[in-house]
DNA sequence: TGGGGATTT
């Protein structure tokens, strides 16, 4: 690892590269500052509870701020994946607190991580480095699991740990240093996060100068890919910016020619991985990236099917793929045998697969996107940015020289964005809404580095209004009603926690809270043809649909004593069912701890039929998202959310009304209603062939081929909608 | 009649 400094000014500046224990160095004269070496070191321990103090009292009277200055206090660091700088940094920051303040008893540093495995992994491995012998020096904190102590000096953590922590302590007293890693990857959490901090880093060093305690200070590292850094320096402003050298081999890249070019990818792609199989040398293992599942096995077949020249072991790989045979692709094959991994982008970030030396690159993705116009989520094959083809070539590099076939011309390539939408431009922001209020108690303000897209935020703002959630009528820092505070703790949809109260209050809680912890897992039946699919099924199957399935489901799988033997006979996967134990854990601690805090007393109801009651919480609650069947045999909505709001707004209130004549942009009235679409249930459910002609259902997605189909459905009919509940009321105002 | 990839004191 080498490092180099570069003013703010000077952005194209090349790297200089640096021996290690120069580059050392030079970071920490950077993250020092000038009085790295003559800091007077008065203060023995870390007073948290002044510091606190002050940050309140600062707040209090301070002025709205402009700019936050950073005024050298945050550091983006540069650098290319592999160049050891999530190992690297977290000791030299460690290294640079401990000289800095000997005599203070403890100093923590917090290192982000968008994904669970990366905090556990990176933890182990830094831990073995400094070979530390005392137990939880370097922690890491996932859900569900944590090693973290007092006296925790390196904190690896995943960024909803962070956020909760955040929502918990908005001073983050608990840290002098925190590292946000990946943050070009741009998930939610990281844009909160960079908001958050940007504000944070800025009140602490003022009032660590009023104090003058150096320690109260707050550094941040931001770690992210080589690149644009433009965006980040201003929204930093008066950071600094360091460039490490990294350390992979170099990739050769080929690109189509424009006359072989086709509109088909997919044979493209297939027909290349076969020449260049029987032109490469057999051990030089390849990478193909395609979009999906269905792809990908299609592809599988044909290589499989065909005879060629040498030995060739294929795996596919994707996310709903069971771990036993995702594990294939990290196998070595004998000698004389090619490995050919075919993926989707689970191999751009989240595994790395040994002995890669040839990539071929479809230059599609299937990736998230967000349709205003219908308020609803859509998977859409795309281009992939610029970014992402090196991120894939990259791949290649990782051992040794490889090389990257890519499926496009250089013409296509120079059309491509230079990165991808970051995801807040493509999902529903509903929890996020939820949380923000929080983030807005510091100094009353939050500014994203992209502002969000002012139609997502409204689809998100109407439905936490329906769900009585927030009041739009406040200002974001005072939106959330009593009920929102509470829900906005908890780890599901805001929709799931709602129904979840009001389950609470009808004796449903630990059924529903069963039920909501299935639709979290993903991938919850394993692969089986379609036939033995239904024969499982009718072990579990209810009348009444997902819902009541889903809890069929999870009650036998306790019954059984959470067993695997259980679970592969059933064709459930085990990974999913433990993970929705815990799940469904959590929920009700939380809300029993709720119920504890406001003082009300819970009974389950005895009398009439509970599987009837459960529906009803969903039904009721999210009463927007029911649907009857017409003559065609395809679905609509009864009333959506906007319209359902927009009377009550008239009736209930007038101040609305005003309030909509100043702000037509955003809240009007006289926005045309969602275009109605015709929706089918997804095949994946229990109801995919009943089909009743009055549902609910808690999710909707848009396919390639514009099929919008239901998830998680339940019969939802005149019955169940007019059920009547002697139901203890909770009272929470 | 079909599911990109993550994640939550």
């Amino acid at each position: 690892m080498a490092l180099a400094s570069s003013s703010r000014d000077d952005k194209a500046e090349k790297p200089e590269i640096l021996p290690m224990c120069l580059a050392k160095n030079s970071f920490l004269k950077e993250f020092g500052g000038k009085d790295y070496a003559t800091v007077n070191m008065t203060e023995k321990r870390y007073a948290p509870i002044v510091l606190k103090k002050r940050l309140k009292k600062l707040l209090k009277t301070s002025e709205p701020v402009e700019e936050y200055d950073q005024d050298g206090n945050t550091i983006i660091l540069m650098g290319e994946t592999g160049c050891g700088k999530s190992t690297q940094v977290p000791q030299i920051v460690h290294r640079y607190l401990k000289k800095k303040f000997p005599n203070t008893k403890r100093t923590c540093i917090a290192i982000t991580e968008p994904r669970r495995l990366a905090a556990l992994t990176l933890a182990a491995r830094v831990n073995e480095e400094m070979k530390s012998t005392i137990e939880g020096i370097i922690a890491h904190s996932v859900r569900f699991d944590t090693n973290f102590f007092d006296r925790t000096r390196i904190h690896f953590l995943t960024e909803g740990i962070l956020l909760q922590q955040i929502m918990a302590d908005p001073f983050l007293l608990g840290y002098h240093v925190v590292i946000v890693d990946e943050a070009h990857e741009r998930s939610i959490a990281t844009d909160l996060i960079l908001g958050h901090l940007r504000k944070l880093v800025y009140y602490r060093n003022k009032v660590a100068k009023m104090m003058e305690r150096e320690l109260f200070k707050l550094k941040v590292v931001i770690m992210t890919a080589t690149g644009e850094a433009s965006t980040l320096q201003s929204y930093f402003p008066g950071s600094k910016v360091l460039f490490i050298e990294g350390r992979t081999h170099p990739v050769k890249i080929n690109y189509l020619s424009p006359s072989s070019q086709s509109d088909d990818y997919l044979s493209l792609t297939a027909a290349t991985v076969m020449k260049l199989h029987n032109e490469l040398p057999v051990d030089e293992h390849f990478l193909v990236f395609l979009t999906g599942q269905e792809e990908i096995e299609g592809v599988v077949k044909q290589l499989r099917a065909t005879n060629h020249h040498f030995h060739v072991f294929v795996c596919p790989l994707y996310a709903a793929l069971p771990k036993k045979a995702q594990e294939n692709a990290f196998t070595i094959p004998p000698y004389g045998t090619r490995k050919i991994v075919v993926a989707t982008n689970i191999a751009e970030t989240s595994l790395t697969i040994p002995g890669i030396k040839v990539v071929i690159d479809s230059g599609f993705i299937k990736a998230k996107s967000y349709l205003s116009s219908h308020g609803l989520e859509a998977y859409q094959v795309q281009h992939i940015s610029k970014s992402q083809a090196a991120q894939r070539a990259g791949r290649a590099g990782r051992e040794c020289p490889g090389q990257v076939y890519r499926m496009y011309p250089k013409q296509h390539f120079d059309n491509f964005a230079d990165f991808e939408e970051p995801e807040i431009k493509r999902s529903n922001l509903t929890q996020l809404h939820l949380m923000l209020p929080h983030f807005y108690k510091i100094d009353g303000s939050f500014k994203f580095m992209e502002d969000i897209n002012p139609e997502i935020a409204v689809d998100a703002k109407l439905e936490l209004e329906a769900l009585d959630l927030i009041n739009p009528l406040q200002d974001t820092k005072a939106m959330l009603t009593e009920l929102g505070k509470r829900l906005s703790k908890f780890p599901i949809e805001p929709k799931l926690a709602t129904v979840l109260y009001y389950a609470t209050a009808r004796g449903v809680l630990e059924q529903a809270s069963s039920i909501i912890s299935m639709m979290e897992t993903e991938n919850l039946f394993l692969p089986s043809n379609e036939d033995t699919r239904s024969l499982e099924l009718q072990k579990f199957w209810a009348p009444e649909g997902d819902l009541i399935t889903y809890l069929n489901i999870f009650t036998q799988f306790v019954k059984s004593k959470n067993s695997k033997v259980w679970c592969d006979k059933s064709r459930i996967s085990f990974r999913a069912m433990t993970y929705a134990v815990r799940v469904r854990k959590q929920l009700i601690d939380l809300m029993k701890r709720f119920l504890e805090e406001v003082e009300v007393d819970y009974k389950p109801l005895h009398n009439q039929n509970i599987n009837m009651t459960i529906i009803h919480c969903f039904g009721k609650t999210i009463h927007w998202q029911r649907a009857t069947m017409d003559p065609t045999g395809k679905y609509y909505r009864i009333e959506n959310v906007q319209k359902v709001k927009h009377s009550d707004r008239i009736k209930k209130n007038r101040i609305w009304e005003a309030r909509v004549r100043e702000n037509p942009g955003l809240w009007s009235l006289d926005a045309p209603p969602k275009k109605i679409l015709h929706a089918k249930i997804h095949p994946s459910s229990t109801l995919a062939v009943a089909r009743p002609s009055e549902i609910i259902f808690l999710k909707a997605t848009l396919n390639e081929k514009n099929d919008l189909f239901l998830h998680h459905c339940s019969v939802y009919d005149e019955t169940i909608a007019n059920l009547r509940h002697s139901h203890n009321e909770i009272t929470i105002f």
